[in-house]
RNA sequence: GGAGAGAUGGCAGAGUGGUCGAAUGCGUCUGACUCGAAAUCAGAUUUACGCGCAAGCGUAACGGGGGUUCGAAUCCCUCUCUCUCCGCCA
């Protein structure tokens, strides 16, 4: 959500961001409604005004004794007229809503302009492995070495869904543990949170109501399954007004990540890429504004010392405009190296969404000095994808026997192995 | 799932229809006293929106929503959450 009042200030600015994040919004009907909830205000504040006055009146006359019978009809019509008017502004501003809600964030200027294609290669880290075989994909080499499954997923689930068997779950594991230890390391508090969250926490950072066709809904109960731990760590101080000395807080969570795909049925149909339901670590902060852009990046850098540390090449894509995620004011995605594909492939996302998600939340935060309570800006970012770094690992790792040699840093968490083979 | 109790300002805690945005205490801030501090005294101390160049003014908010009334923190309905007891249960 953006400040309206600077959006009226500043209308042609927010015309083009718009249109640079080929946002379908209409900023006319936005500043309409905005107009008229204004002038309705005003007019209804000022017979509220009068009725007020004249309600204490009445109060003193009947301490007085008088008779107040006279009056109290010719109030029941202003009284009357006030809830009329107050039932309209009700409706004009569930319009402005509506369309507010429909209004992404505004982007930053160093975000490039442009699609998908104008995306921006930042750098890139670690050498792609020369293989001196054909590289097999992931799902091969997994189901090769009876560590990963889908048909029984399928049996149990349907598509999109994924079992994992021996090593590959303690892998899976192990990569948790190994991911929150190194973020613990950074600062960030572990928490553990809800999976199953309420409409308003959905709102509050940015899925709903423009992507409520992806969540996975638990309609009895009104509840949503979170799509990432995002959710739950955005909300966690919604409503409140953070103490002086607070900031920034860095917050960790390990979830299972819950997605519908909905539209995406040709894409990813094979592996781990894309599935109804995968675990992620997130990260999330909560800063000072000033500080939001500098915390991105060192964000970014945290998410990037796993890859680093697992020795899996990557590289850093600054999102384009329209490519960036609807809450954020900038994203870099990070990108893995997948030898099967020669390609990178996204792994994680970072994202800075200054006060947009705590506008939403009202979540602010009091500085030292004191000073009236202002909004924070929140960060989020994957740190990582779990069962894309488990894939990136096998291909990455792969031998030409089909077996995976277990990443160093990973060995500690399995016990000693060194390498996944065929039983 | 059943029975009951409760939700008020940063915290504690009054207030059951009429100058209540809200007593009092604590906390916090400012000033006085002091070499300084403590203690004491005086004052201040919510937020959002709107109007205004400004000083300021207006409106709203006592868990959320709705209702009764000229007027609601106070009465009625409803939802949510918290607590206690019973049942069930990993």
């Amino acid at each position: 959500m953006l400040d309206p009042k600077y959006v009226r200030e500043h209308e042609a600015e927010v015309r083009q961001a718009l249109e640079n994040c080929r946002s379908k919004v209409d900023l006319s009907l936005y500043l309409d409604l905005e107009r008229r909830r204004r002038d309705l205000m005003v007019s209804v504040d000022k017979r509220k005004a009068r009725l007020n006055q004249a309600s204490e009146e009445m109060g003193r006359m009947k301490k007085e004794g008088k008779d107040i019978s006279q009056y109290q009809s010719k109030l029941k019509e202003l009284s009357d007229e006030i809830k009329q008017m107050d039932g309209e502004i009700a409706a004009v501003e569930k319009d402005f809503r509506d369309v507010e809600l429909q209004v992404c964030n505004l982007p930053h200027p160093s975000v490039p302009v442009g699609g998908e294609e104008a995306n921006q290669e930042v750098r890139r880290v670690g050498e792609p492995k020369q293989f001196d075989f054909k590289p097999k994909t992931h799902d091969e080499l997994g189901v090769g070495l009876g560590i990963l499954d889908f048909e029984k997923a399928a049996k149990i689930s349907g598509a999109r869904f994924f079992t994992l068997w021996n090593l590959g779950a303690k892998l899976e594991r192990a990569l948790v543990n190994f991911m929150l230890d190194h973020h613990a390391s950074k600062g960030y508090q572990e928490l553990v949170v809800p999976h199953l969250v309420a409409y308003e926490s959905m709102e509050m950072s940015g899925q709903f109501p423009k992507f409520i066709e992806q969540a996975f809904a638990v309609e009895k109960d009104n509840l949503y399954l979170i799509p990432t731990a995002e959710v739950s760590l955005a909300n966690l101080h919604r409503g409140e007004t953070l103490p002086a000395g607070s900031l920034p807080k860095k917050y960790a969570a390990f979830s299972p990540c819950y997605r519908r795909e909905a539209g995406s049925y040709g894409k990813d149909t094979k592996g781990l890429i894309r599935l109804h339901q995968f675990n992620k670590v997130e990260l999330f902060q909560f800063v000072e504004p000033e500080k939001s852009m500098e915390a991105l990046e060192a964000l970014t850098a945290d998410a990037e010392d796993i890859l680093k540390k697992l020795g899996l090449p990557y590289r850093v894509v600054a999102l384009a405009t329209g490519d960036k995620s609807f809450a954020s004011t900038k994203t870099y995605d990070l990108e893995v190296w997948l030898p099967s594909q020669n390609t990178y492939r996204e792994i994680s996302s970072c994202s800075n969404c200054t006060d947009f998600q705590a506008r939403r939340g009202g979540i602010k935060f009091k500085r030292e000095g004191g000073g009236k309570p202002e909004l924070v800006h929140t960060l989020n970012g994957s740190g990582l994808a779990v069962g894309r770094t488990w894939l990136a690992i096998l291909e990455n790792y792969q031998k030409a026997d089909g077996s995976v040699e277990i990443p160093e840093v990973l060995r500690p968490y399995l016990g000693g192995q060194t390498v996944i083979s065929r039983p």
